[in-house]
RNA sequence: GGCGGUAUCGUCUAGGGGACUAGGACGGAGCCCUCUCAAGGCUCAAACACGGGUUCGAAUCCCGUUACCGCUACCA
């Protein structure tokens, strides 16, 4: 047997990280253990449901990669089959039409609640005779359809939280279809993930308590049932439920601030399970391959930023700079510091430079920040690098004359030859290397730190450094 | 309130009755490396919520308590 699982996001908002980790899980398991992924839009909730959201939906998932295998399905779009599985909970007498109004509904909840009472629905309706109701029905009364809630108890074996039990007693005979015949969540949840066959419900365990209601109606329908595997929900820094309030909580954000898809991928993947063995750092394939469900988690988990950003700085090491390379030239030319053209003509170099930087940066955003200096036509000197460095002005000059010279006479410009010939200048003049290195790297980058000298004397070039150098003279001489 | 779920360093987690002096990672502190910054290496601080059982033995099993979370709509 073939598994399928399906992403049910409703779109009211942006992909947000805690859908995407469900979207991931469910992606995983088709995965790893064979069969299709599909995504359903639950779009049924016409007031807050935006196509910019749909579109928002999609754009994140393809972003990260999780492409779903079979045609979208809108719940929206199976409106006729939501209900005529409402009407045959009727035929088969599972369910029954209730003509209490909201407000009478209301009332009553209200008075149970001051009482201290737990509140659900008396059944009143269901003890009308069925010409009375029938006499309703025909005089056009309006009326919702109650699911009749059996006698027993309805279980579950979780796959994440093993079996989970609920009395039936305390589960009340919900409405399913509403007086305006548009299916309740739960009559179009099951409805559908009937239709598209699906096999494995994995969804965020804010659903344990949807589950007995959605097996109920299952049984009633004379389906087979799913598995359940309800995951663990994931919270901000201060424990509570991921929110705006906790700055960036869309995927689209993260996209933004420079994270990498598969770094992304692999920090949500360990919210919520681990592949043991103290593994961390993973590429999309390995995550396949070891994924299982007995490495999910029941805690709910934390989301650190701080941690995302060391994991996208783990995937910036390991990928290659060249596929780093577009990625990267989208980001210069975003932040205006280079043209599409300009970067075009200087591939080879821009690789060199990502190379480079990709070791300091934990985000590609660090990588445009650092970028600056090697880019700009000049450079700009920050105040406290010349504060620091070139404290003493005409000593300052006399030495970045000597190490100009130096570059000068450097037969090739390659970075053992300018080391070489930087150290012993350093050594004739009697100073420490770093006393050489950091008014030069000042002079070449205006800041006191960036990658190491002789690299950045490489990566400049020659005639750039030298440049550099007079531009630093005549500041110093100004 | 009722029902359900969860509980190991600040955070993510490993742990499946003896291998636990509880391991790894992020973050923090320090050291090394070193031309700066990173990266890397090393070291340190840091946890089994509490109480009862079961057992020769419990972080691991059971029961309570507590805390937190979720649901409790003609929302999804």
């Amino acid at each position: 047997m073939t598994h399928r699982l399906r992403f049910a996001p409703s779109p009211t908002g942006y992909l947000h990280v805690g859908g995407a980790r469900t979207a991931l899980f469910n992606w995983l398991f088709a995965k790893h253990y064979g069969g299709q992924f599909l995504l359903r839009v639950e779009d049924t909730d016409r007031a807050r449901s935006t196509e910019a959201s749909t579109r928002a939906i999609f754009d994140g998932l393809e972003w990260l990669g999780l492409l779903w295998d079979e045609e979208v399905v809108y719940q929206g779009a199976n409106l006729e089959r939501h209900r005529a599985d409402a009407r045959r909970l009727l035929e088969v007498g599972a369910a029954y039409r209730c003509f209490c109004t909201p407000d009478e509904i209301d009332a009553r909840r209200r008075e149970a609640e001051q009482r201290g009472d737990a509140f659900k629905y008396d059944r009143r309706c269901d003890r009308l005779p069925a010409d009375e109701v029938a006499r309703r029905v025909a005089a056009g009364m309006p009326h919702v359809v109650r699911f009749r809630v059996p006698d027993g108890e309805t279980s579950w074996d979780d796959l994440v939280h093993g079996v989970i039990t609920f009395p039936n007693k305390d589960v009340e005979d919900f409405v399913v279809l509403r007086s305006d015949a548009t299916p309740i969540y739960n009559m179009a949840v099951v409805s559908d993930d009937i239709a598209m066959r699906i096999t494995l419900v994995m969804r965020g365990d804010d659903h344990i308590s949807n589950t007995p209601k959605q097996i109920m109606l299952y049984n009633a329908l004379g389906a087979t049932l799913p598995r359940f595997a309800h995951l663990p929900m994931i919270h901000g820094l201060d424990g509570k439920k991921l929110s705006k309030r906790h700055g960036a909580t869309a995927v689209g954000d993260y996209r933004h601030l420079g994270i990498l898809p598969q770094a992304m991928l692999n920090f949500l993947a360990l919210l919520g399970w681990s592949p043991g063995n103290d593994i961390e750092v993973m590429t999309v394939p390995q995550m396949i391959e070891l994924f299982s469900v007995e490495g999910l988690s029941k805690k709910a988990a934390i989301f650190d930023p701080k941690k995302l950003e060391w994991m996208n700085g783990q995937h910036l090491s390991l990928l290659p700079s060249e596929s780093l390379a577009p990625l990267v030239s989208d980001a210069l030319v975003e932040a205006g510091l280079v043209t599409r053209d300009e970067i075009n003509v200087r591939r080879v170099w821009l690789i060199s430079l990502i190379d480079l930087l990709k070791l300091r940066s934990r985000t590609i955003d660090d990588i445009v920040r650092q970028a600056a200096p090697y880019l700009a036509e000049h450079v700009s000197y920050d105040a406290d690098a010349i504060a620091k460095q070139w404290k003493d002005r005409a000593a300052t000059v006399e030495l970045l004359l000597s190490v100009r010279d130096t570059l000068t006479s450097v037969n090739t410009w390659e970075p053992h030859q300018i080391e070489d010939g930087l150290r012993a200048e350093a050594e004739r003049r009697g100073i420490g290397a770093g006393k050489m290195f950091q008014p030069l790297r000042v002079a070449l980058t205006g800041l006191t730190v960036s990658a190491g000298i002789f690299d950045v004397l490489i990566l400049l070039g020659r005639q750039r450094s030298l440049e550099r150098i007079d531009d630093a003279v005549n500041f110093l001489r100004a």
